[in-house]
DNA sequence: CTGAAAGCGCTTACAG
DNA sequence: CTGAAAGCGCTTACAG
């Protein structure tokens, strides 16, 4: 395989002319520069990746902890896996991954053996131990998601507050007085991840700024037990005519399941928004209005602020990502009351 | 951050003598070792990785091209990947992590800059254009799965005809005498992969061997179309008692469905084995025998010839990997006869 | 059992 | 606009 040395022989020129003409950081003659071109393409030329690492600042690979807990949901996280890989191929790295039996020593190995300039966290928890390694290790580092402690810490998260807000904004729109919010089981709130109450604050918060009714259901998984938070929601006086759902994909089609079993129709008898899910609720029977949660779009801000923290100091932050909505006609006005 | 000469004149040693004390490749004397060794703690040495690369014969990274394609089940594809990770860190090995639409220039590239020694092929369809440049790029590497054209490369899958037979045994050892298979709707046949096919050849084969009945249905994934392949063959004549069924995890639970809403009991009125799922077949009501799709075997296997192939030639090969089987009491003795 | 030294393939001041 | 040379941090013959 051919080196610097190699081309620079062919090129009849010095190996940092080769260099300097192969990184662009100088100006170099036009002859020069194409006698080093065709040199490089006949020798099939590419510089050696550790030669680089050892002598220039950067090794180009940053590495990706991404745990699978048990509540992940599977195609979502590779998703962003893969988001960030794409991501990071934009600037020229290239992704490590990292798993989740060797999340902290793996992260503590490849930062001190300078094996990669930085780290992309994923699915970051409430109480989780790579925050704080990160945050000691001192190495550029973006985070996806919010630890409780986020001190320090240059973290992007989608906006859970506004999305839910988003969802309200446009029930109310539509017309709609009395809203519900169908939330996960209520072991998802007691436990790690805190975006499910953010969701769930912002959507109390702004249907009170709204000043319409609102109410808001903790959800088991259970096909018996979503139908009875809805026949419970339904059956009461002042029954809610606009759902927000935050939910498991399964979730959501027993839901809809139950409505159609009760002979509803959506959106004439009820509006339904399915609030930030990983899956597609287009191909959904009805199909759902959604504001998706776009692994893209925080990974891609998040590979951002990675490379950014390489050239000079970012200021720590937490980054919230604006919400979008989608409309896929499940939410229309209300029907006149009685 | 030290670095291996800060090491050596704490310890009162040369470089080199540091050198072999953490590689552990010549011996070294009891008092040095002691030495060294608080040298490292106290400085919190780790060797960098460039320099490794660069000085070595082992960048110690395997490339991992993991494509994600839209028949790709996402939990399976996940485990794989994560199981890959996995087993190459018991060699000591990081993977880089190689996405679908820079899956081939991204080989080229990890390659021909030697960032890697190796390359894992996940998830290897008949005509897997990455199978050919893997072959011409002459890198060590291992394939999960296996191309049309396998020459030349050194291959893993799981043993799918075995793992059709086994099911096979395992329903006529019971006393079954007519067995179904339920496969995967037509496309999967037409396209791509050759598992499918592989499963149903040996399905068939070991049936025609152990004399039984044995019919063959591709069913398509809509629960109406799983409703009425169940009843074409449950209402024939010598309908039969014991079935094998290979497709997706909604698949599966239709067909429970169906079986239940028929009022028949399973092992009671019929057997059925799960053929080689990735998904957790023990959770279903009720839960199936199943031979299992373990995404740790192969892999495991896969990497530790890319392993041997950094030492050595290894021969090519297509290596298949023995099926399992799981007992979740879902067979049983057919009912005696009329 | 240990050391001095060459060399892996680059990048980048320094110099002209 | 270009070159000679130092140096990044290791590994590994070579030598004793």
């Amino acid at each position: 395989m051919a080196n610097i040395h190699d081309v620079a022989r062919v090129a009849g020129v010095s190996i940092s002319t080769v260099s300097y003409a192969l990184s662009g950081k100088r100006p170099i003659g036009e002859k020069t520069r194409l006698r080093i071109d065709e040199a490089v393409r006949e020798l099939d030329y590419m510089p050696n990746a550790a030669g680089r690492m050892l002598a220039g600042t950067r090794t180009r690979i940053f590495a990706l902890t991404a745990p699978l807990r048990s509540d992940t949901y599977a195609p979502a996280h590779m998703a962003f896996v893969l988001s960030v890989v794409t991501a990071a191929r934009k600037y020229d790295y290239d992704v490590l991954l990292l798993t989740e039996d060797e999340a902290t020593d793996g992260l503590r190995r490849v930062s001190s053996s300078r094996l990669v300039d930085g780290i992309i966290v994923l699915d970051v928890s409430m109480n989780d131990e790579r925050a704080d390694l990160v945050r000691s290790l001192g190495v550029p580092a973006a985070l996806i998601g919010v630890p409780r402690n986020a001190e320090g810490l240059v973290c992007v998260d989608l906006d859970f507050e506004a999305a839910a807000g988003l969802a309200v904004d446009r029930l109310v729109d539509a017309g709609h007085t009395s809203l519900a919010l169908l939330g996960h089981p209520a072991a998802v709130y007691e436990r790690g991840s805190n975006f499910p109450m953010r969701f769930r604050d912002g959507f109390l918060r702004r249907a009170a700024e709204r000043e319409v009714a609102a109410s808001f259901t903790m959800v088991e998984k259970e096909a018996a037990q979503v139908r009875s938070a809805l026949a419970e929601l339904l059956d009461a006086d002042q029954a809610p005519t606009g759902l927000v759902v935050h939910g498991e994909e399964g979730v959501h089609k027993t839901l809809l399941d139950a409505v159609a079993g009760r002979g509803l129709s959506i959106p004439g008898d009820l509006s339904i928004i399915a609030g930030v899910p990983t899956f597609d609720t287009s191909a959904f029977t009805p199909p759902l209005n959604v504001i998706p949660l776009i692994p893209a779009d925080s990974c891609t801000r998040a590979v951002e602020l990675a490379v950014q923290q390489l050239d000079g100091a970012v200021a720590p932050r937490v980054e919230l990502v604006a919400p979008r909505y989608r409309d896929h006609g499940s939410v229309a006005a209300p029907r006149p009351g009685p």
